[in-house]
DNA sequence: GCTTGAATGCTAAATATTTCGCATTTAAAG
DNA sequence: CTTTAAATGCGAAATATTTAGCATTCAAGC
């Protein structure tokens, strides 16, 4: 079965709501790996991604740190913080320069009882996170690494933009999306490279289109 | 912190709206394991489970049973069916004897419609759903079987109504929620049984509540 | 009170994965 | 063209987890 892709917020919006929405917030620019904001803080509100990345993740007790998810631009967060009244959830820093629209609770609440098409996209954007977000748990109890790592690679492949190139990442990076060791990703890169199913470069990795 | 709780939908709405939602389905009963839907089916509608309760899982490629997750009475599930045009993406079973009502996407749409305030339950719902599925890969990823297994019982006790008293589950039915092995629990089990926290029946687990 | 199938406990071998340490490669900066 | 820090490759030991098989315990039904 397909895989489920979740869908960002702005573009699902109608011109003159993305407009009212970003108006009606700040906007800040964040340098590549600035903090933004850390898991307990309190400030509720919408944040939206207008352009760049960022990186959600956690630092266990250990001190590692597990990286949750990464949010491509047009997509929201915060969400939790307006719908079940709990602080940030997670430490998120800038991946690359990005821009960021912070609406505050109030007039995120005035604009959805204003135009309920907003409503309608959030639901849709959230759906198809949920969905992600279960495949994604169901993957990490059944997949191997392997196929794990295969599946993270299309998954960036199709979001990304990186479509017939190269997709511009570390093997480090592939260990903290899927909370494996560089190790092991070194190993089933390998293997995976001997399949001819992905070639290997220096901090960018090509998938191989096989229709199968 | 404290873990996020999934809120169902039905508490969420208002008498009015739940008494119209459950109005304009078509209300079925299943037997204990009876078979409610699989994966790939088509008939997009949002589905409510009004008593019982409904597992959800995926028959891996080699005949595993990966369980997804369980939702109690009063949440809803197929929202992918209509918010992002995808066939059901799970089997779904009855545990326990369960009645669910089936709302048509057209009737669906309609009530959306009619009543702003379902569109908002239905966001606080997501909402948490989606938080607690990424804190459950989170935990698949950074905590170990034993830690996952605390939490499980933990989550269990919180939802399922069964605080002060003993939990009845099996020990396979952890493994089969936490994607391990039976030996991985027993053991696991039992190491938190001689650290005085849980305590072990036949068929049932007892959660010893210790304030830090 | 027996019988019986299901659930649990336990052990050993096989696999998988991580950790640690160090060598090698790469590309960017001087 | 060098130098250098980051990224990758690789091997070995340590750990964690599963698989497989069998013994034991439990409670429901006879």
């Amino acid at each position: 079965m397909e895989p489920i892709y979740n869908q960002p917020l702005l573009p699902l919006l109608s011109e003159n709501v993305r407009d009212a929405l970003i108006a009606a917030g700040r906007t800040m620019t964040y340098s590549d790996g600035q903090f933004i904001h850390q898991r307990g803080e309190g400030s509720p509100g919408l944040s939206i991604i207008l352009t760049g990345r960022v990186r959600f993740g956690i630092y266990s007790e250990t001190g590692a740190y597990i990286q949750t998810g990464i949010l491509d631009a047009g997509h929201c967060f915060g969400e939790a913080t307006l719908f079940a009244d709990t602080p940030r959830a997670y430490d998120a820093d800038a991946f690359g320069e990005t821009r960021i629209a912070d609406i505050s609770k109030p007039r995120f609440e005035a604009l959805l009882k204003q135009a309920p098409s907003f409503a309608n996209a959030l639901l849709v954007s959230l759906t198809t996170r949920l969905y992600e977000a279960l495949e994604i748990a169901d993957d990490l109890r059944a997949l191997s690494p392997e196929a794990r790592i295969l599946k993270l690679l299309q998954r960036l492949t199709h979001s990304g933009g990186f479509s017939e190139t190269a997709i511009p990442i570390r093997q480090i990076d592939i260990a903290y999306a899927l909370g494996l060791s560089r190790v092991s990703v070194g190993k089933a890169l390998n293997a995976l490279r001997r399949q001819g199913r992905i070639q290997l470069g220096y901090k960018e990795i090509s998938l191989i289109n096989v229709r199968p």
